[in-house]
DNA sequence: TCTGGGGTCCTGCTACGA
DNA sequence: TCTGTCGTAGCAGGACCC
């Protein structure tokens, strides 16, 4: 056995770092602190603000507290009182990650971003215009300052995964005096990736979440070196197939996948997290009715149709359960969608408590391909001629315009977009009346 | 301590047709 | 006609990521 070398079935690597991990540093509350400078230096934290929101993002300040992102807001608030807590605003902060991803096309085509805030460039060959990878990264940096006034990190190495450890190396940190600024730029080269690698903590790795952690732990692993030096058979013995082989090449500093600047969407969907439990079927409707027309306008807007429609449901104790359908054909309408999430939300009873609830399509498709069913060629082209006018009259005067009827009310129409409330309900005071939970059987 | 929203991927099970 | 096997599709749940 031969623990510290790679086998020889593994994959190539690339003879120079040539891939950059580009993460920008606290980017919401980097984003907010640009249209509020007088927060600068005070504990900052973006996320939902309700009893059930979590953080979204957390300033160095607020970090020095242990406030991190995906903490409940609840226990942030008692971890920092006085931070400044916002509730995020998704679209500013798509419109800079447009401006920023701008900047890294500039330099190559090959860029494929992970989220609004970090993306994967592949800058092989825009070495020969603009220098070695290193100096590509350093230049990134100084263009978004100068052009957004927002930092980034950068991680440079021959692969994907190694990159992307490389740019949280060369982040900033938190301390009890302020932030601690890092290096800004980290330099893997292939020939140190396994001493880079070796003494990470092995829930640094891709895949590794807490209860992989736990079996790895239960096996006498906790670095990266651990990892490495298990035959790859033990691995797919305790992991299964997939996660063993996919953990003993990372563990190995092989990571086989290209940078891939156009990756399609395989789902879409849309759920939401009320303030208080609902346990009327009636309520929950409702709330699939909203569901459906803001999934269905997104299909439209990708020029997408889907085939298998899935509604979720979490209880109030936190059990989540799925019920799926697969269609005939790709819809890509609120009727059609509606229909299907109604069959499937017959077959659950609501009266626990549903704490949760979702409705996403998946198996899609290009809009345009699909096939009319019999009965839709004989209703003719209606419910697809009244999406497009729907979209058409969002475009020209809002979401709020137009929506299911049955929405609207005393205050309004409230249509469920995309975002609205992506950390969780609202709900301290003044919240929408869809998220307030309904009294249950007896109260209604 | 009390757990968001939007996703992807994997595994195990079942049903079904060849 | 019955039974077993295999591949595939569909479904449910879980783990993980940002």
């Amino acid at each position: 056995m031969s623990p510290a070398g790679p086998a020889s079935d593994l994959p190539e690597q690339r003879p120079t770092a040539t891939i950059l991990h580009v993460d920008m540093d606290a980017f919401f509350v980097s984003v907010e602190l640009l249209d509020r400078p007088d927060l600068r230096g005070r504990p900052v934290v973006v996320g939902g603000d309700g009893d059930r929101g979590v953080v979204a993002a957390a300033s160095y300040e607020a970090r020095a507290y242990g406030v991190h992102s995906a903490m409940p807001s609840a226990r942030a608030r008692r971890l920092c009182p006085q931070a400044v807590f916002l509730a995020g605003r998704y679209h500013r902060y798509a419109e800079v990650s447009r401006r920023v991803m701008a900047i890294f096309r500039d330099v190559t085509p090959l860029v494929e971003p992970l989220s609004l805030d970090e993306a994967f460039l592949d800058v092989a060959g825009a070495e020969r215009r603009l220098g070695p990878a290193p100096a590509i990264a350093h230049h990134l940096r100084e263009r978004v300052l100068d052009e957004e006034r927002l930092t980034c990190s950068v991680g440079v190495a021959g692969t994907k995964f190694v990159a992307k450890l490389a740019s949280e190396a060369a982040k900033p940190k938190a301390s009890p005096h302020g932030p601690r600024f890092g290096p800004g730029v980290v330099v893997v080269a292939p020939e140190d990736t396994l001493g880079f690698l070796r003494p990470l903590p092995v829930q640094a790795l891709w895949g590794v979440g807490p209860a992989t952690l736990a079996k790895l732990h239960r096996m006498g692993v906790t670095t990266v070196g651990d990892l490495a030096a298990l035959p790859e058979a033990n691995l797919v013995a305790a992991l299964g197939r997939s996660q063993g082989r996919h953990l003993h090449l990372l563990a190995n500093g092989h990571d086989p996948r290209a940078v891939e600047p156009e990756r399609r969407a395989k789902s879409i969907g849309h759920e939401e997290t009320y303030a208080r439990d609902h346990h009327l079927r009636s309520t929950l409707d409702r709330e699939l009715v909203g569901f459906a027309d803001a999934v269905a306008a997104r299909l439209r807007a990708e020029g997408l149709a889907g085939r298998t429609v899935q509604v979720k449901v979490r209880f109030g104790d936190f059990r989540t359960i799925t019920r799926a359908t697969t269609l005939p054909t790709p819809v890509d309408d609120a009727a059609s969608l509606l229909h299907a999430g109604r069959a499937l939300l017959d077959q659950v009873d609501p009266s626990p408590g549903v704490r949760l609830l979702g409705l996403s399509v998946s198996g899609l498709s290009e809009a345009g391909v699909r096939q009319l069913t019999l009965e839709e060629a004989a209703k003719g082209p209606g419910w697809e001629r009244a999406g497009r006018t729907v979209d058409e009259i969002r475009a020209r005067f809002g979401a709020d315009a137009i929506g299911p009827a049955v929405l609207g009310g005393p205050d309004g129409l409230h249509v469920k977009g995309r975002h609205r409330q992506q950390w969780g309900p609202g709900g301290r005071s003044g919240d929408e009346p869809s998220t307030q939970g309904d009294r249950g059987p007896d109260g209604g």
